[in-house]
DNA sequence: ATTAGCAGTCACGGCGTTCGAGTGCCAGGG
DNA sequence: CCCTGGCACTCGAACGCCGTGACTGCTAAT
């Protein structure tokens, strides 16, 4: 049905108009690739292609555009992933490990991705309760009220303030901090509801109200909050008339938490790459190449860029592949 | 030399232009205001205006437009802050009530001040050298590697990785951790400089260095960051055609940290609410309303936002103060 | 199956015209 | 002296009108 040659067509003009932002024709594109044949069965594969989806002219005696099809079609079999040069990889770890918090390190990996791949880039926290707890901290800041605070192995703090139904002595809180921090040290968020729920037993009958006010606001409060911090940067790389919709929609979107949770693909997948192009990502003209980073093997969180649908898929892919990597690594280290 | 009239043919013009967007002419002045004379009356003083620098026009035969300094003497002199409604301040209570924890109240401000104004919102972070510490807290990581978490009254936390210069025992770090708790504790930050310096003598000689490279962090990596963190948002709000340099532009000196600060205005002074217009900001075309937002009367850092020149100041004026306000007063009561 | 040739389409850019809002100036009147 | 009505003038925005060129699709020949 897609003989070769199509295929060679359908590549030529992704790869042109990308490269150009101009509808491309059919004798440009035996002038620049070295195609054998004459411009006018290009025009013949052409037409085919269009009837099947994959391309489309703007208007009638313009050049051809790829449809989100043919980018689809582009993606998975037509192309692959650029790699990083040695150059730019090393760049990428020096730049990466001069960073000395979490926050930090986030920072900078926006700033990189946004960078490197001259587009929007998008990175999610590492998921609390994906992380393993590393310390509990409580401070009295009045008789009815504690600051709770939870250190992650990957360097993650989060605080929650927690009101409790009955006035707590100092020597109560020490010791639900010492019980919280001999039972979660090590143990992950995730896994530690069920424990929790056991161990109300180790705490003395009066204190068992306080004690359950802080274990709701660490499951409850903290874990739901958890994967909601996302940020971006880049916003200087969108350009003008780039994305079908206007681009003050781009921008209302970003600042959506629950859009941009959608962009990084609600489901986690462990597939490395993904690849959502234009009406997939609920943005019309915009595509978005998300990675999953984790440290030792298992996954933490989502980053990735969000770009006008036509984009230099192989380059962006690389660029994404490669800073998840680091990212991973680096929060593996820590 | 400006009497009455032509001050009030400047406000005009200013109220005018920013509703309509569109150079304003004598006779559109005339029906729309209740002026009792003529045109060409109007046409006379726009000339003398005009010859004063404080309106221009784009080209021969079109309307009259504000000039940098037009906007700056009707600020000074030609408006009054536009209060609040009650039930905006209502509103404005209530939304940022909700927030349970430091981060929150911040993003909060941001989404607020950008929707009430239509414009975009800068907020810093309490200032932490301004901030009381009301907890120090050392985790172990590695033998010679501590987090250092800081808890400051404002709710602020901060933390910092400090690498030792030797192993440090459980001891050693809970014993640091009772001194630094001990001394610092209610104090500021910024005051506590010099009580760590004569610290170190309460520290036994054999952890006198550890002691040093945790104070050397606290002082100098975590007062340094400090006032860095500054965040922004409502950028959808920058519509099209504002501002005389490119959209672009605005947006890239939006996510450089040091340009923001530079907005916010270097110097603390502890007046209310300041206004720079025009070239005052850098930014050409832009002018930014901010305020210092302070608990118990003591100031903690700024907040503002960022407009075109030709905005609606009297308005913008009023937000930006009530949120201020607001924001002052839930951050003393936490 | 490919190719050359040809007629047809249509966006784009340049050009001249019109239209109208708005100005500056001047002479007359309170 | 300040205000006003009148008038000629200016100039940008909008409109319409080509000519141009980059395409295409079709057909007939190889």
């Amino acid at each position: 049905m897609l003989d070769e040659r199509k295929l060679a067509v359908l590549r030529a003009i992704v790869e042109d108009y990308v490269s150009t932002t101009e509808p491309v024709g059919s004798k440009s594109l035996v002038d620049r690739h070295g195609l054998d044949v004459s411009p006018a069965t290009i025009r013949n594969d052409m037409a085919i292609l269009e009837e099947q989806g994959f391309i489309a002219q703007p208007h009638t005696s313009a050049g051809r555009v790829p449809t989100d099809k043919g980018y689809r079609l582009f993606v998975d079999r037509l192309s692959a992933v650029k790699a990083m040069s040695g150059a730019e990889r090393r760049a990428i770890e020096a730049f990466l490990s001069g960073a000395y918090s979490l926050d930090e390190v986030v920072a900078r990996t926006v700033r990189l991705l946004a960078q490197l791949t001259r587009q929007v880039a998008v990175v999610q926290y590492p998921s609390l309760s994906r992380s393993a707890v590393r310390h509990i901290e409580l401070v009295s800041v009045a008789p009815r009220r504690l600051l709770l605070v939870l250190i992650t192995d990957t360097g993650r703090v989060e605080q929650a303030v927690v009101d409790l139904p009955e006035d707590a002595t100092p020597e109560a809180v020490a010791h639900l901090r010492a019980v919280l921090n001999a039972c979660l040290d090590g143990h992950k968020l995730a896994e530690a509801a069920a424990s929790v729920t056991g161990l109300a037993d180790r705490i003395p009958v009066p204190e068992r109200a306080n004690a359950g006010a802080v274990f709701s606001v660490l499951l409850d409060s903290l874990a739901e909050r958890t994967e909601e911090r996302i940020v971006f940067g880049g916003t200087a790389n969108l350009s003008g008339p780039d994305f079908g919709m206007g681009l003050r929609d781009v921008l209302e979107a970003l600042e959506e938490q629950v859009v941009l949770m959608r962009l990084l693909g609600e489901s986690a997948e462990p597939s490395a790459l993904t690849v959502r192009i234009g009406a997939e990502t609920g943005l019309s003209g915009a595509s978005v190449v998300s990675a999953v980073y984790g440290a030792d093997g298992h996954p933490l969180a989502k980053l990735g860029v969000l770009g006008p649908t036509r984009m230099d898929y192989p380059s962006t892919m690389g660029a994404v592949r490669a800073v998840a990597r680091y990212v991973g690594r680096i929060l593996g280290e820590s």
